[in-house]
DNA sequence: TTGTAGGCGTTATCAG
DNA sequence: CTGATAACGCCTACAA
């Protein structure tokens, strides 16, 4: 069933029918109601694939997360996804995992299916090396890009990020004031933000006159128990007095390896989350964690990505600041 | 740059470009690789509306869940989207929340852009009075619907699920043999899932002569603090001995509980969650939570995807038994 | 207000 | 092995 079709059954041409359909131009009451009862009588839509093919678009935008099974991605994907969703934009979603290569890959995936847009959440997207960003800009001269919680400096690249330095510094020198000496900073993936984090804290530490050497961050094996495991072998070499986690999860393996060492949270050891996820009050004693504004960055991303859409003039670069919240595991 | 501009450099037909684009028919190894360094050259890529228009496909899937920022269904998510991924099929996402008339509406949209088929993730989606599920019937005449976690028994629909009655069912026998004698079940959402639990449970406590009335099935509010308020208000009306929830997030809530009320887990109250999500692990005492093989069911959804996008044969309906793994909080 | 015809970029069927 | 040409189904000038 095709616009010839019901152009037949109603008695008229298809561009008429085409009128109808896109409410365009004029069409007399009496046609438009003839041809909207063929339409409806024929339960027909329109061939999405021909409209993409003259139109240019189908109102699609790529979304590339690491992986949407992690609890910060997921909630932002979601908020994403139906933003866009409520200005009739479909998700293509795709999860890239952490290699370079499979990020340019799937971009370049992506871009063949004529997006209009592509999204990249997580400051993952970010390489440490510009010059590995440069897959990005390329693809900004296709479409516009956004970058949630993240920034990189390119023409037709728009960023919304949150401000981890200062969150991180701001909660390292509360810890510092409240007498901690000997920090550790545990993280799982090296991202931009893993390195801004540690920044943050190194800063922080100078300021107070502590040495934050190299050997006080640590990457974090992935499970809860195996982490905690890693900890405790640390701790035979090492000595730390608070613990920062760069999410929760991490945090939470922490916990795990102070209830195994009798250390008790938070006197002998601190404990800070990041992400303010459910896990932060999901535990005992809570975490104290780091509400890095999710929800604002979500609406900021889709926001800027409708309005671009749209035609309009958005700003390349929105930074939002974080809240440290406190609680039973400082 | 099209197909038009590359046979013209090249110096061949449009024809010749396709084949050589396709790896179908016979062409010359000098011909092809001719073609293949224009296209290289000019970093062509083949207009994906275009094709999908003359092909009838654009190797697309559809998935609908009701909120990807759930634990248990943004990894459910994650598995299928790579996997099809990995068999060259991209994702289009779309969380309907959870009214009937929204998930109809975006199936619909769904299906106007010609998707191969589509997945929808949770039980949530079997609607208690089986009429309801007539829209799905109905999109099963044009793609094929496969099902994680729930069964309709449509032609051309597919499903994976897991026993979630005999897991409730054993999961309550076992509690009762081990004292309890006043459990209750709280839920989120009324999905077919939570249906099925609360069979189980009420034919389990039945078999030990236990009454399993309605007043101990209980619907909770959004939010762990505002969950675990409202338990406190149940708890003036209504004594019990074990809370057997829906997910592990409510468990969550009931430790909350327990912990402002000053009662022991599992001595006082046994708690179990569901879906064993990394929550299971994170509260102390850990949560005795049913294993309902997530892992198992994506594969084998995502395996029926392609198997039958690929013209074969596959089972309706095909169940795995849950495993349940007993804590610290029974 | 309505209709005609050309274009969007492929793929696939036939001839050659 | 290669090339012309007809679909695929829609939108939209331009004509009437």
């Amino acid at each position: 069933m095709n616009i010839y079709d019901i152009s037949k059954e109603a008695g008229v041409s298809i561009a008429t029918v085409s009128r109808v359909l896109n409410g365009s131009g004029k069409v007399s009451a009496k046609t438009r109601d003839r041809v909207l009862r063929v339409i409806r009588e024929n339960n027909y839509t329109p061939n999405a694939f021909a409209r993409g093919l003259g139109l240019g678009t189908m109102r699609t935008v790529g979304i590339l997360c690491s992986d949407v099974s992690d609890l910060y991605l997921s909630e932002a994907v979601y908020h994403i996804e139906r933003t866009l969703r409520a200005y009739e934009y479909d998700s293509l979603l795709c999860c890239t995992g952490f290699e370079l290569s499979a990020k340019k890959k799937y971009l370049k995936l992506l871009l063949s299916k004529n997006v209009d847009a592509v999204i990249f959440i997580g400051s993952q997207y970010v390489e440490e090396d510009p010059a590995d960003n440069d897959y990005i800009k390329e693809a900004a001269e296709t479409v516009p890009v956004f970058i949630m919680n993240g920034y990189i400096d390119a023409k037709n690249v728009y960023c919304a990020l949150c401000d981890e330095y200062k969150a991180t510094f701001d909660l390292t020198e509360k810890l510092i004031g409240s007498g901690v000496r000997e920090p550790v900073f545990l993280y799982r993936v090296n991202s931009e933000s893993t390195r801004v984090k540690i920044r943050g804290i190194k800063d922080a530490c100078a300021k107070a006159g502590i040495n934050f050497g190299e050997e006080r961050v640590t990457v974090c094996p992935k499970g809860v128990y195996p982490c905690a495991e890693a900890l405790e072998e640390l701790s035979e070499t090492l000595s730390f007095d608070c613990a920062l986690c760069a999410d929760d999860l991490i945090a939470v393996s922490v916990l795990k390896y102070a209830a195994a060492k009798g250390l008790r949270v938070p006197r002998d050891v601190r404990v800070c989350g990041y992400n303010d996820s459910i896990l932060a009050f999901s535990t005992s004693p809570e975490l104290t964690s780091v509400d890095n504004k999710m929800f604002a960055l979500c609406r900021l991303t889709a926001d800027n990505v409708i309005n671009k859409l749209s035609g309009e003039n958005i700003s390349p670069k929105t930074v939002v600041s974080a809240d440290i919240i406190e609680r039973q595991s400082t």
